[in-house]
DNA sequence: CCCAAATTAGCACGGTTGTGCTAGTTTGAT
DNA sequence: ATCAAACTAGCACAACCGTGCTAATTTGGG
């Protein structure tokens, strides 16, 4: 029984597609045939792996989150606490044109989520494990070494994250240089006072 | 020369029955049809009044824009400044299910906004606005009275509006008692922190 | 070599879309 | 009463959509 092609290899090619084509023209632009004709492939093809163009957006964001949470799990944890959790941060906010094109990606699935209802527990999935991960961060921050972060460590997690979400959002209407920089800088001013402010 | 129906009160309805679309079935389940329909109107009258699906859009988010300017700029200024600060931030963040539902909506309008490039001036300048607004804020709590608000000032206003914005998405995700709580007791100790630095 | 499975290709269906267009219908000022 | 403007209604077109379905083609294990 021959397997001509890498089945997980194409998913991600057809993926990759569907977020081009998001960035051109909008999620509203993604059917099968245009995100075919993006991978130049054949609509039949496409069906093959992803009969359906809801599980063609699912796969696209489930990758997406994958790629961004590998991204960071390969952060070198070399450096000052502060510097590795900036490190971290600084991948949750479109500072690159990278990031920028995910954050892209990810706010027009999100919008779509209303249309596409299984696209909202990948939402939810994502913004949860992001959460506590901020939480994370600012236990080690406060150089907590128990098993569930102290209540100041949740509630410094928590201003983390909004902050990194709310700059986000900003970042994605202005990024030139200077806004780039008050942005680190703000971030950097955050994560010295959480620090700061350890037992 | 006849005007049986009062044009603005008619955009307005269509606006409405838009955002009620959007809130049901997404933003691309928004078209000349469905709109005329949950308005109760024949297509012809919608096109009447709005030629395009565009225009519908750009109204749509236009009118939604200026009923949150305008019930902001109503707030009563009684109070200290750090009370009447909180309430108008209390208006960028997702506490009723009005402002809710306001934030639902402009999701997907700044999502479509990359295939409707006639929605990005209206969402850059809305964020614009609530970034100077933010900033006469902390000038304001800092009990400045020059015209032009100072580097700190503005300092604090951008950390203010993204520490808002945050906060505004994580509501969109969770919004049960507790966590409405927490956010404003957060937003209530960043207007405090501001308010303590004051010259 | 050969066959069955994997893959590619594409037709067809019913439905929806935006928009140009025309034709009625209402209405208030004259 | 009349007439032009404002409004309502709806047809028609070409383009797109998702998806069920069949048929051709490729391919590797036997």
């Amino acid at each position: 029984m021959p397997s001509r092609i890498n089945r997980e290899a194409r998913k991600a090619e057809l993926a990759e597609a569907a977020w081009r084509v998001i960035l051109r023209s909008g999620v509203s632009a993604v059917s099968v045939r245009t995100v075919a004709d993006e991978a130049g492939l054949a609509v039949g093809s496409l069906r093959h792996v992803f009969p359906t163009r809801t599980e063609l957006l699912v796969f696209s964001a489930e990758l997406m989150m994958e790629r961004a949470n590998e991204r960071i799990r390969n952060l070198p944890q070399q450096g000052s606490a502060e510097e590795y959790v900036l490190a971290v941060v600084k991948n949750l906010v479109p500072f690159t044109e990278q990031t920028r094109a995910e954050m892209d990606v990810n706010i027009a699935l999100v919008a779509e989520a209303t249309a596409v209802p299984e696209l909202k527990a990948l939402r939810d999935s994502a913004h949860e494990q992001i959460a506590v991960a901020c939480i994370r961060l600012a236990a080690m921050l406060r150089e907590e070494h128990s098993e569930t972060p102290s209540e100041d460590a949740i509630r410094h997690g928590r201003r983390l994250h909004a902050l990194a979400d709310g700059l986000a959002l900003h970042l994605m209407h202005r990024a030139e240089s200077e806004d780039l920089e008050r942005a680190v800088e703000l971030l950097r001013e955050e994560i010295r006072s959480i620090a700061a402010g350890r037992a």
